[in-house]
DNA sequence: ATTATCTATAGATCTATAGATAATGC
DNA sequence: ATTATCTATAGATCTATAGATAATGC
């Protein structure tokens, strides 16, 4: 079984797969496709043409803004003329609402799933946990992906299922962090002030990354993780165990451990 | 001496002092201005055309976007026609640098200020004023101004200073950070990841903060300094110091500390 | 004379649709 | 017949400039 949400190429790819099953309109190797041939043909790149709208966007969004892209330039960084994009899409709003959902969606499923069966490890290691992921998912990818989460376009009514799911995300902290014994002696607004810190936090630096990129990743998430888990209160001289007590949880409802 | 920078069209109105002196530009209560009348009367504002077309930039720019702003609907904001616009500015990239130039200015002079002749609080009192400065300064205005600075444009030769600007800042932050006593035992790489992750938390919590705007602004600036300092490395048991030993640190070279 | 504004507009986009075309599938 | 693509374009912008105009200043 292939890994799903490795890099965020994959995520839009999986989230095709819901709606083309088959492989019709995939590159199969030689050029036999259904449909007028393209004017500017390119090698063949794997994936659909909707997958490279995708990662078209994905780039143009992230490097030169979401205004300032044009359909036509989405359509032919994917080797395509701009109309052909109408095809796939209804618009730029589309792309950018398959792009977010996509991203913000494995954490979401991560921390449904801390939550849920989480119970034997302590909620401190299940927190670490889910920073973590989620600072890998963001600055693992080949793009700013998190920086879209900011777009003033995102407040609006198109993107409401977005604005739900990164809610019911941010949610999912604030309830490890009330299970957390470090949170044992705080009130209501206390624990909504370090929610919103630890939160901050985590996108802040998802979106400041890109200033160091010759860190490693996997390094730099755990760390995150650590610097989330002082916010939220721990001791310096529990934050091994967090380290320890977070390795042995389990990576989805089944499947070994990522990165054991 | 009137404050400046308290607000952020306070530090727009300091910048434009620099090149208007006198207040021919400014409406001084009667109807008396030179030039051609606007075309649109409306009431005085107080402000000069060119704090009218800043104000009007920093709400548009953070509510729809800087690149889905036009040129007219700024000048019309502000209550002029598109092209009069271009008698106080060469264009939209000239609004969007002043305002990211007035941001950052006043976080810099403070951090210069700390850097200078704070030698007699120890470090980690001065970091925790210079991030609650921080925050205080950009969650207090009106508008979320922080969010410009990711702008794609940003990173482009036009924007050079502004990044400047803001690079020696978070050199600032790492200096503190390097004079800190918690900093003693790290290595050179350590230290450059504790100043990514206490600059993402301020920026990133920056951000953030509109989600929850029922929050007090100075508590909430420093809750998140206290934030930054556990980040740092600073025992729980020694935060309270460190508050009280900042709250002893002058605001610049003269005048009464803030707040107290 | 100087200044701040206006009106008008050329030229360059950009979006979304209509309708044609060139493949494969049956 | 179905599909994926193409070409062409209408209509709606948006930017930046040219040149006119209506105040005050001297």
């Amino acid at each position: 079984m292939p890994r799903r949400y490795r890099s965020l190429t994959a995520a839009a790819a999986a989230k095709a797969g819901a709606a083309v099953c088959d492989d019709r309109s995939m590159g199969t190797g030689t050029g036999r496709r259904v449909g007028r041939p393209r004017a500017a043909q390119r090698p063949e790149s794997g994936l659909s043409a909707r997958e490279e709208l995708l990662a078209a966007a994905a780039e143009l969004f992230t490097v030169r803004g979401y205004a300032a892209t044009s359909t036509r330039a989405v359509a032919e960084r994917a080797g395509m003329r701009q109309a052909t994009m109408y095809h796939y899409f209804g618009g730029k709003e589309d792309l950018l609402a398959e792009l977010l959902e996509g991203t913000v969606t494995p954490s979401l499923l991560l921390a449904r799933a801390l939550l849920a069966d989480g119970g034997d490890a302590p909620a401190e290691a299940r927190l670490w946990r889910l920073c973590r992921s989620d600072v890998e998912l963001l600055c693992g990818g080949p793009h700013n992906l998190g920086s879209l989460y900011l777009l003033p376009e995102v407040r609006t009514e198109r993107f409401a299922g977005f604005s739900r799911m990164r809610g019911e995300l941010k949610a999912a902290y604030g309830r490890l962090l009330a299970a957390a014994k470090s949170s044992a002696l705080w009130d209501e607004d206390e624990l909504a002030l370090r929610n919103d810190l630890v939160f901050g936090l985590i996108e802040g630096v998802i979106l400041i990354h890109r200033s160091g990129p010759e860190r490693p990743v996997p390094a730099f998430a755990s760390a995150t993780a650590d610097a989330a888990l002082r916010v939220a209160g721990v001791r310096e001289e529990e934050l091994a165990a967090v380290r320890e007590a977070a390795g042995l949880l389990p990576c989805r409802a089944a499947g070994p451990p990522p990165g054991g």
